[in-house]
DNA sequence: GAGTTAACCTAACACTGTTCGGTTTCTCAG
DNA sequence: CTGAGAAACCGAACAGTGTTAGGTTAACTC
């Protein structure tokens, strides 16, 4: 099938596709014989619109991150920080899958030092010193890549006896997954919660 | 080379070896062979030690796990906490390279859970309800590993004109790399002090 | 000294990301 | 309306990955 007469492969068809794929499969489960095969074409053919597969994590990750909001310092620097960082975990969790790779690679991202620019901007002219600032910045993104890669309460066994004899003071672990989400978003919002109180 | 007269392999020199890989060149940078060549023998040979690659990691990344010190809880609840992401994070920060493999798997490790159960312990005997404890114990967890992924003052590029134009406030961000490990720590302590501080 | 087992090997399988060269169809200038 | 060139796809290949099967030899055990 050479040239077809309305193309199969876009930019766009080919991040979604395997935006999907990663949401469905995981982040290891995403190959571009695989990413090919759902979108009806050969392998080969990816690169004609995609440099590398790596640049199209990277693509896909900056249009992740472009939903981060962080317009939330007219009030106060407080609020600022919680809704900044309340945005920064929805984009994530949005798309649990690929936060290794967020992690993973370099803060280049133009989404991510665009952001981080405005909040810094937003605290030092609240008063903190530049460093404070990027310390506090720091602290922010801990706790919002901390709790988006989730390594907490999805990863726990759901079989009582992993633990009831071992480790006595967890012996309600195997319940963990049945909540993950909602507690895995209470102990954001409290890790949140603590941090801003206590700076 | 057919059964040496003293064995070549053992899983501790393996395991020191493929830290030692990791280390230097980077998760990526250990592959099966070129352990196996670094060790002066054939891939296939690893293979009569070691279950699987996964399984590797997963044993180094316990070893690395059971250095941390849980046991600062017999003064207070606050220096316990302090104590413990201390040490969690001392031992990450020894092997950085092998943080992106702790924080992509499940976190049902021995090593983890024991000092959870122990640390989730301690707090509810300090007065925590159980939800409570889980929640600080998960928020701490956000801290150290959010930290020890260091996703922060490394990953920015040392070249200036990367940032003035664009992100005023960054403006000094091509300094950080030259102070990341000192600025990296500073600001897990200002998290962590802030976070218990809040709580 | 014979038999078993442990430790290594070579060769292969199925996969990965990526590149090269080729084929066809579309687009556009003259 | 023709001819040139680019665009979009494909098949085949390369070097690499984790892993397994089957073979060879040395060391241990009785």
């Amino acid at each position: 099938m050479p040239r077809p007469s309305t193309p199969l492969l876009s930019p766009d068809r080919i991040r979604s596709t395997a935006l999907a794929i990663i949401d469905r499969d995981g982040l290891d489960g995403l190959s571009m014989r695989k990413l090919a095969a759902e979108l009806g074409v050969q392998a080969a053919s990816l690169y004609g619109h995609v440099r590398t597969k790596d640049q199209l994590l990277n693509d896909i990750a900056s249009s992740i991150l472009s939903a981060v909001d962080v317009t939330g310092f007219t009030v106060d620097w407080r609020e600022g920080l919680l809704r900044c960082a309340r945005s920064y975990r929805a984009a994530l969790s949005s798309h649990p899958n690929i936060v290794p790779f967020l992690a993973y690679g370099p803060a280049g991202r133009a989404e991510s030092l665009q952001r981080l620019d405005l909040l810094h901007g937003a605290l030092v002219s609240a008063g903190w010193s530049r460093r404070e600032a990027t310390m506090i910045a720091a602290g922010l993104m801990y706790i919002v890549f901390g709790s988006a890669l989730s390594t907490f309460s999805s990863g726990f066994s759901a079989d009582p006896a992993d633990y009831s004899d071992r480790y006595p003071h967890l012996d309600r672990a195997h319940l963990l997954p049945g909540v993950a989400r909602e507690l895995d978003r209470d102990s954001f919002e409290m890790a949140l919660a603590a941090f801003v109180r206590g700076l």
